[in-house]
DNA sequence: AACTATTGATAAAG
DNA sequence: TCTTTATCAATAGTT
């Protein structure tokens, strides 16, 4: 159709290629959009020209994305099953770790101590008595700073107290008489935690369920 | 292009629906295919009709899967945005759980304890406190299991040797003298493990690095 | 981009 | 569904 007859084989001059693409182009798309409304048919048609210009055409009841889940559908093939696999192999890896760092956890509270041998435990043991030391003087030295700011706060309060009640008595001739406390109020820092028995980093449940994506169990509280 | 010109619209009558759409069908294909080869053109069709059944073409330098890959670079349509997020979110949780995972063994190792107050460090080092006394009665257990294993093994190859021993004198008049050695010989069983200082279940590096997908420091070793 | 001679596609019929 | 064929549509080459 056309001047002359024309043999199906690439265009060589680049100028011709792309005036023919543009024309054939048009003629396409105008058919594939015939196909929709004559025969209620569901089409997608993405097209590169060699120049690398995207153009598409898609059915108007619906959306390039929802002809394509169903090709994938119908064709069992799964056009991103690259990604997908990178990504699952991923998931993968991270839950098996995962599962490593939870069993160690267990294993430092004391848990799952089975499959140890007995340089393991030798191993853990001393590990988890060096730490030990660590946290208790740390703690230590966390309560020492504690107890010494409050002290230095007790001891601004009552300069500033002190200094109140002789401004009164020195201005007003006091009428006012504070009780002081020189000592012992900050007991309460050091009696902190003495309540309900403490179960430090208790990840719940002791067998956690990280298999499949359903990883509803995953707590891990602070408290 | 026909006996008659006909209007764009849905063909009412099935069976004249159906073979327009087959024959307009192939035309399209026809079309693509010839565009493909005249112009190097890139191109991928997929069509259904309304009977559900699905064809398609794609042009021969490529499939399917890689005009819609490119289609989404350029398009910027992420095509199976829904299904990425998803994995996308799954990952996150599961690398915030990794994190959280690490930092409780860390703190159990003694490090990174300065985010925690006193109460948490009560907490810790009580938690720490039973389970190493929990991992120590286990060491024993272990060991003194092992001993008795060696001590009952030791005893049956001492009496296998002396019956052997008393066979050979009896039967044959004795030529050999096999020395025995009733103690001593388990001394290697509890001697395990005392060479090298031991870093039991060292996670490297101290600063996990499981930010992207590269996440190639992940070792939990368990020597 | 517009024109038009010519080929190509296809509607209807068999 | 395949073929035929009259007719309309697409388009190659030209301007």
């Amino acid at each position: 159709m056309g001047r002359g007859k024309i043999e199906i084989k690439k265009i060589e001059n680049p100028t011709n290629r792309q005036v023919t693409y543009s024309k054939r182009r048009a003629g396409i798309m105008k058919k594939a959009s015939e196909l929709t409304v004559l025969c209620d048919a569901e089409l997608s048609l993405v097209m590169f020209s060699s120049t690398g210009k995207f153009s598409e055409y898609c059915s108007p009841s619906t959306d390039t994305k929802s002809v394509y889940d169903r090709y994938q559908q119908v064709s069992g093939v799964n056009l991103w099953s690259a990604q997908y696999e990178k990504m699952q192999n991923t998931l993968n890896h991270l839950k098996e770790i995962n599962d490593n760092l939870r069993r160690e956890i267990r294993q430092r509270m004391g848990e799952d101590l089975d499959g140890l041998d007995i340089k393991e435990l030798r191993g853990l043991e001393q590990n988890m008595d060096e730490a030990l030391k660590i946290v208790r003087n740390r703690k230590y030295h966390v309560i020492s700073t504690q107890t010494d700011t409050y002290k230095k706060k007790l001891k601004n309060s009552q300069e500033t107290n002190k200094s109140l009640i002789r401004e009164l008595e020195t201005e007003e001739h006091a009428i006012f008489y504070v009780d002081e406390d020189p000592a012992g109020s900050y007991d309460g820092a050091l009696a902190l935690g003495n309540g309900t028995p403490y179960l430090y980093f208790r990840t719940q449940p002791t067998h956690p369920n990280l298999h499949g994506m359903g990883y509803g169990s995953h707590d891990l509280r602070l408290a």
